[in-house]
DNA sequence: GACTAAATTTCGGTA
DNA sequence: TACCGAAGTTTAGTC
């Protein structure tokens, strides 16, 4: 890992084009070859960078560049795609090096598969009487989240979302459209559950008769013992 | 900004639960508060981050923490949200600080936008005779990309994608369905065109009746005057 | 390897 | 400001 704080000029060309004009930011260059530019603002994502597999070369500028202030001239290219990066260096203020290993990775708790496992559980929030009868219940399509039957018995579809947009509605009324052929689960209904549901998802589900749910991941969470899910 | 490279542990409690063991890791603080906590890998995005409005505040370990082999505590909070990112220092081998200013920012071209600007130029690629009419017109349930008309009149509604997926198709099809009803449009075709059109998002549209285009955007850029588009 | 769906998505535009 | 869709999306899981 080498991370330098430069005043610098950067040019992508590949998927698309793109400039930096000159500005001092941080350029980190990790193990692998890859290099991000952050400015002092925005989120996690860099201004500019260049994916792995790829390789750093480090040059002297030519004399129209060394005429504009440039000093160092970075260009990265990918190995697969003919991306490059083009980093001109006009004052570098930090420059440090460390070898920083391996990263034992991250450990994630609480995503749409947690969601998915404590609505199976407390499938009674979507009514009484409710039953699960599998998760990730496949079809020829794909999985459907939850397959569950209502207090009469009938086949209920249910599609979790963290989010939930127009595509996940798209998504169950695939499904619902399938199994809505299969004799042994028709007449299947669709629930379109999710923390937060947008408008337009809610007003294109309940046109087609898909029942809407927001769950409350903490009351959801609740019902299990508290002692779970600590590290 | 600030960049420090630190053994390090990291704990993150918000929209969800996160974990990372003790390894060395670059952390890096930007003038608003946010925090990237980034490893030797992987590509641009962070192990862990706090986005803004947050702020980082600095403590002593406590008993146990010290014990346990930490020197400083971080605690990030984000100001809305109540997510919180705690970093527990080991051992600091790096750590500088600079002013950076505001970045005058990235100039993109050749992205979706300028995909459908360059078809709209040049619609005749879909057949003799096809004109555009708008880009960009407006539906009930959103703007279809390029409303365009064939030698015989008839309306066509073109849908543009940099990639082409199932998604693609299925928000044609609403735009399609939506158009059809209207008298003054009825009937209306529907044209997917895309740099890269994967097979069963093609097949999906086929069997809609939808026709598929693989657009060539150096071709189209090259019916453009050649000296446009530099910087 | 190809493809689908999720993401602590982020980011930009528009109503 | 909320919402919707694109992104050089990236990433993870499945077929």
């Amino acid at each position: 890992m080498r991370v330098v704080i430069a005043k610098c000029q950067v040019d992508y060309a590949g998927r698309l084009t793109a400039h930096l004009p000159l500005a001092t930011r941080v350029l980190m260059i990790k193990a692998d070859g890859s290099v991000l530019v952050h400015s002092d603002g925005g989120s996690y994502k860099p201004l500019n960078w260049m994916t792995p597999p790829c390789a750093l070369r480090e040059s002297e500028p030519d004399e129209a560049q060394a005429e504009a202030g440039f000093t160092r001239i970075w260009t990265i290219s990918q190995k697969k795609t003919d991306d490059t990066l083009v980093i001109s260096l006009a004052e570098v203020y930090e420059d440090i090096s460390r070898e920083l290993g391996t990263d034992p990775g991250l450990i994630k708790d609480g995503v749409e598969a947690h969601l998915q496992e404590l609505l199976a559980e407390h499938i009674e929030t979507l009514g009484d009487g409710f039953t699960t009868v599998r998760r990730e219940y496949m079809t020829a399509i794909g999985p459907v989240d939850i397959l569950a039957r209502d207090a009469a018995g009938a086949s209920v579809a249910v599609e979790i979302k963290r989010r939930g947009g127009i595509d996940g509605v798209e998504q169950l009324t695939r499904y619902l459209e399938l199994m809505n052929r299969d004799p042994a689960l028709s007449p299947v209904t669709g629930v379109f559950a999710a923390q937060e549901i947008r408008p337009q998802a809610r007003t294109l589900a309940e046109d087609r008769g898909i029942r809407c749910i927001t769950l409350d991941y903490d009351a959801l969470r609740g019902m299990d013992d508290p002692d779970t899910r600590l590290f």
